[in-house]
Formats: C-alpha cells, structure tokens, sequence
DNA sequence: CGCTTGATTGATTTGAGTCAATCCCAGTGG
DNA sequence: CCACTGGGATTGACTCAAATCAATCAAGCG
C-alpha cells in the first residue's frame, strides 16, 4: 500500500469504516457516531512484530484492529508464553487493562498493521448519556470473556487433533464474517504462534496439519489452508456450544 | 445454621454485609450504596450440587456468593466438563450472560450456599448516575478477564505439578484476603472439581497431593489442607505475574 | 451395619513432547 | 539472474508425563 492510500485510509471516519459493524460502533446512530468519532485516535501503522503495549503499562485505551492481525499474550519466567488471543480487522484488544488501569498482557502485532485507540475515559464519559455505546461495551466484554471459556475449554478437555480442528473452525468462521471465504484463506500467524495459542508444541501442529491433508480433511500449503470438507472437520470437534454472537 | 439465624443473615443489607469491601458496593459512598440496596435480590439459599443457571437461561442479574461456594462450568458433548472457575464469598459471577443476554455456561452450588442476584438491567440504569458504581463493574469484569487468562496460562503450559500449586495458592490467598487463615483451610471442592479446573485427571491430583505431603510441603487430610512451607509451593510455580488487584 | 460415593494407590499404556536432522522458501547480495 | 543464507516448517526417532484401567480404602449415611 502507498503512503498516500495509507493516509487516505487513517482518515476514515467510523461511519464509513467498512469494519463498523463488526467494531465498537455497531448499533450506535449517526448521531451517536459522530459523537464518538471526535474521541477516537485514528491511527498507528506498524510492522510486524512490534509491541503495542505490555505487562506493567499504563491502561488509557481499547484498541480495534483496522487492518492485519495482532496476538495478546502471557509469559512464564522460563520465556514459554501462551498467546490469549488473535485479534483480526474490527476485533476490540486491550480489555486486560480494566481491572487495574495497568495492562497484564502483551499485545504485538502479526504482520503489518493498523489499529485505531478508543480512549477509557472518554467512553467512560460518553457512557453516561450513551446508552447504546455502554449495552455494545457490554456485549463486546462478554464477548471475550466467552471466548475466554471457549479457549480453556479447549486447553482442559480437548486432544491436540481437537484443538487445531477448533482453531480453524474458529478462524474461518471470522474470516467469514469478514466477508472472506470460509475455505480458503491465508493463516496470518505462524506455526509458533499457533502452538502457542493451543497449547501443544509446534512440531505437533505440524503433523496435525499434514494428518488433516492426507485424510482429505484440508489442503495445507505454509499459511494457505483451504478447507476441503467443512463437515468433517466439524464433526472433529466433540464439545458444546460455541457462538460468534 | 438454624432457619432464624439464616432469616436474619438474608437480610442484612449491603452496607452492614461484612463482604461488601470484596464485593460489588466497593467503593460506592453511603448514598449509593442505599440506593444500590433497593434493587439487590436477597437470596437464594440452595443445597450443594443445585444448579443456579444453564447454558440457554435467560441473563438477568449477576450473582454475589454470601456463603458457601460456586463453580461455573462448560462441558464437551461427550459429558467432560471444564471448570471456569470457583467463586467464593464476596465473589461474582455470572457475567457469561453479558454477550447476548443469555448464560454461556452452567453455575452450580459446591456446597450449602446463599447468594444475591443483582439484577443487570437495574445495575446499567444506576450506571447512567453512579460513575463509581460503573467504575467497579469495570474493575470486577476486568478481574474476571485477567483471571481466565491467568488459568489459561496455566492450561496452556503449566506441568500438573505447577497447576496444583498455583490452585493452592490461589485459595491460600482468596481466603486470606477474607480474614481466614491462609495456610490451614477446607477446601470447598471435591477432587473431581480440582481436576477438572486444572485440566488433569483426578488420579492426578491425589498422586501429587501425596508428594506435595511427602516433601514436608502441606499436609492434606481430605479437605483439610495445612500449607507447611509457603515459600516452597511458590517457588513451583515458575510462571509471570498475578495479582488480586 | 452394609451401601454408596469419593479418594487413594498401583500397573500399564499412550499422546504428545523433546531432541535432532533436514527441508524449503523469502530475502540478500554478488 | 541466480547462488547463498537464515529462520520457519517439516519429518523422524525416541522419551516421558500424565492418562487410563483396575483395585482397594475410607467415610458418611440411611
């Protein structure tokens, strides 16, 4: 992307964001947009790799991602981390905050990226005569606490072959809603970083990828996954429930 | 507890509740705290093992344990279940509802408990006027948020031997901050649920349990647990940072 | 006082981890 | 334009932590 395409792109309001009602806006009015648009720090482009903000910073904003992709996670001493969460374009980071005004997680970036900054207590404020912005704040907090449950159910209960058919379940379904394919799509995370979000060793995910591929599950070729019997992979994952909302 | 005994704990408001400083009203003033008083639910005592809400039940109010003991649950099709976590006095819990107004997952009782219900569409009216009480539903939400991440660390890539030791230490800690004693305390679950929250088989847990008890560490007599030396169940868990806020 | 249910203990198995080579591609520089 | 190189990805051999299977054992309780 050129730098005068990117900086058209940052200007966008809310309103004609095309990510809006995946995002923090969904189910405001015009009137209620533009109201929030003033608070909203449009944005902060990066690399891959770079660190938004870690454990011990300053807590001042919720983030949405624009374009690209970023994980939050969590470290041991030893170094081993386990990745939170990946947050794709018009997905809310930065909750971790709420408890203390410090964050307690990292978050960096995939690849290249954008995201915007919602200011705390500028929606603080706005909550009071918005009630509509305070019912979507909910619903996106609720949002990740589900997921949350989702991801532990995961970790406690479900064998390697489960979890990675989740996660590409998981996955899919968000490109989906994104108006992307649902099989065929580009994985914009590494074998690292996968095995660190299931839990199991990267080798691992190796060879339930290949495993998936010579059972005519998927067709995997590096981050290129197209997902060849939808209902099978489906049929992989033997727990409950489980809902985009 | 006698039936008059228990009468007169139910009505105890939440300014003359000796939970409050844990609870929701932490941190309102008196005049909000009468206000926030007209709404609350007083309970609700149930036997161990009743069921207080299930996947699909309508989201109405948050709950706040009085007494006894909670655990929030998922379970895979096939009957295992994930703990999510337990929930002692001055706790709340259901916030799995807030996503789509209905719960996620189930809450049963672990023993004896009574708890109130803090009824959500009241709460969000009081947060238009009260910004303190907004402002601890944030803090309690975030608690909850860094919690499931804390656990999902500990899924994700602790050994069982780490996962028991950071469970230990999370109760030692919960009761302490109660004014109980933080190295000799009941535990309120049975070993099915300590498996089943920390991801690893009952079997499991008796067997460390004893080698716990073997090196001089605690002393375990069924739910009797007497930590013996503190230190050294801390330095087993070699992972990052947690605090109670 | 037997019965039921939860907890412990022991023997054995196994899913996934670890260790150790390659392999393969993207990016670099000649 | 192509050889080189470094880091992620794959593959294979071997190991091990924890699960599973299978008895007891202990303690409430009707």
């Amino acid at each position: 992307m050129s730098q005068a395409q990117l900086a058209k792109q940052l200007k966008v309001s809310c309103e004609a964001c095309s990510l809006s009602e995946l995002c923090l806006p969904r189910g405001l009015t015009h009137d209620e947009l533009v109201k929030l648009d003033e608070y909203i720090e449009r944005p902060r482009s990066t690399d891959a790799n770079s660190i938004i903000y870690q454990p011990g910073d300053k807590f001042h904003a919720f983030y949405a991602v624009r374009t690209g992709g970023v994980k939050t996670y969590l470290t041991k001493k030893t170094g081993e981390q386990q990745i939170l969460g990946f947050h794709l374009p018009g997905e809310i980071f930065g909750l971790d905050g709420m408890e203390s005004s410090k964050h307690r997680c990292y978050a960096s970036t995939l690849e290249n990226t954008s995201y915007c900054a919602l200011p705390y207590d500028k929606l603080d404020n706005l909550c009071e005569v918005m009630p509509d912005l305070r019912h979507q704040i909910c619903h996106l907090v609720g949002h990740e606490l589900n997921a949350d449950h989702t991801h532990l159910l995961l970790l406690g209960q479900q064998t390697a072959h489960e979890r990675l058919a989740s996660f590409l379940l998981s996955i899919s379904k968000r490109f989906k809603r994104r108006g992307f394919s649902a099989t065929s799509f580009i994985l914009p995370m590494s074998r690292h970083d996968i095995a660190c979000y299931l839990g199991i060793a990267v080798e691992t995910v190796s060879r339930l990828f290949k495993s998936l591929q010579d059972s005519g599950v998927v067709q995997i070729n590096r981050k290129q996954v197209d997902i060849l019997d939808m209902e099978a992979l489906q049929n992989m994952v033997a727990n409950c429930e489980e809902d985009e909302g």
